[in-house]
DNA sequence: CCAAATCTGTTGGATAAGCAACACTGGAGC
DNA sequence: GCTCCAGTGTTGCTTATCCAACAGATTTGG
């Protein structure tokens, strides 16, 4: 359930404070970009004071941290992939996941910066480890989870931003994308042996 | 300006709170209606706790008041009509803004109650009279400006909550009722002469 | 280059919001 | 009638947020 249940009995104020403040750093980096940035413009949009901030992320770097980890994490409870196991149809979805994250992500980052994709592949390919590495130990095969995990979660990463930055006109869909390179992933969860 | 300077100044706490128990107020009105909303409905959908609803309203009746108040306020800060002065057209905008909060504000209460409409006539009535009042005097005519603004306030609400309750098929729209209402109300301005 | 302006973190004290408990009221169902 | 339950206001105490002020870093632009 990747650790979900952490945030859930917080303080109410705490709760809207983050929010805000998430909400508001969209917003602001969807205008100024990443690093034109200050914790200023944000707090102030998100009329929340400076010191309240720091309270809760020594910089803005620990918030873009933040608001790519929860925003990832909603796309998957969305789709209930974090209260699942294994399925053909459930790595299909997280791959269309990946790939739909990523490509919105980056579309609303205006300048791109590398420190914003540099979280993003961090976060992103963190939980997809995980969630995969629990789906593989519940299962029980004989593949070590860890090493598939690994292998499927860079993978799946590296093919969804390759597709994301394809420019070409006619680029695939997300959903065709997955559909072609699925059985390749699919190889690395069964074919990793255990030591 | 229709003291809207009073709450410019406030804490962020505060005008945060009160904006999170109006919209949860609304939503949960347009739910249920009314009388059967609890309290607890309220501060439970805002995520604010039931203390805190006391420590601004002393009951659900004065929350309507306030989200009534603030409703019709907004609306008249979105057509500049509290900073403005006396002029056919203005005139014209606020009887159209009366008729269209009416409509909108009632259809919205499900089921009606006849607490809300009565909240609603007294808020609304005491903010176009006041404005009205305020645009007489800076004419300097020789017009009563209470007694004028008195009178005109009452006829347009009056008439206002008239069209709104008109079920008939080609009512006409708030535009075209306005036109057809802007000559007598306009009679009410003038004809008023000082004791 | 220097100066002014802006942004950054950090602090102490004031204040709003949260929480759990309480006694009380009014209605629903037995 | 009665109990039971759900909602109401209220309270004392805890905690999060606000605010103004600070010194230092960074940027702007003349």
């Amino acid at each position: 359930m990747l650790s979900t249940f952490l945030e859930e009995k917080l303080d109410p104020r705490v709760k809207r404070t983050r929010s805000l403040l998430e909400q508001s750093f969209m917003d602001v980096v969807a205008q100024k970009g990443f690093q034109s940035v200050s914790v200023q413009d944000i707090t102030e949009k998100a009329g929340v004071n400076r010191a309240t901030f720091y309270a809760h992320f020594p910089d803005k770097y620990a918030l873009l941290d933040y608001s790519v980890r929860q925003g990832f994490r909603q796309e998957l409870e969305k789709r209930t992939l974090n209260v699942c196991t294994f399925s053909m149809d459930n790595l299909r979805a997280l791959i269309v996941t990946v790939c739909e994250f990523i490509s919105n992500a980056s579309s609303h980052c205006n300048p791109p910066s590398p420190q914003f994709e540099s979280v993003m592949e961090t976060q992103v390919k963190a939980q997809v480890q995980e969630l995969i590495q629990n789906w593989i130990q519940k299962l029980g095969t004989d593949a070590d989870p860890k090493i598939a995990a690994t292998a499927a979660s860079w993978a799946i990463y590296g093919l969804a931003q390759q597709w994301s930055h394809d420019r070409n006109r006619n680029r695939p869909s997300a959903e065709k994308f997955t559909d072609q390179i699925l059985p390749l992933i699919a190889g690395n969860l069964s074919l990793a042996q255990r030591v």
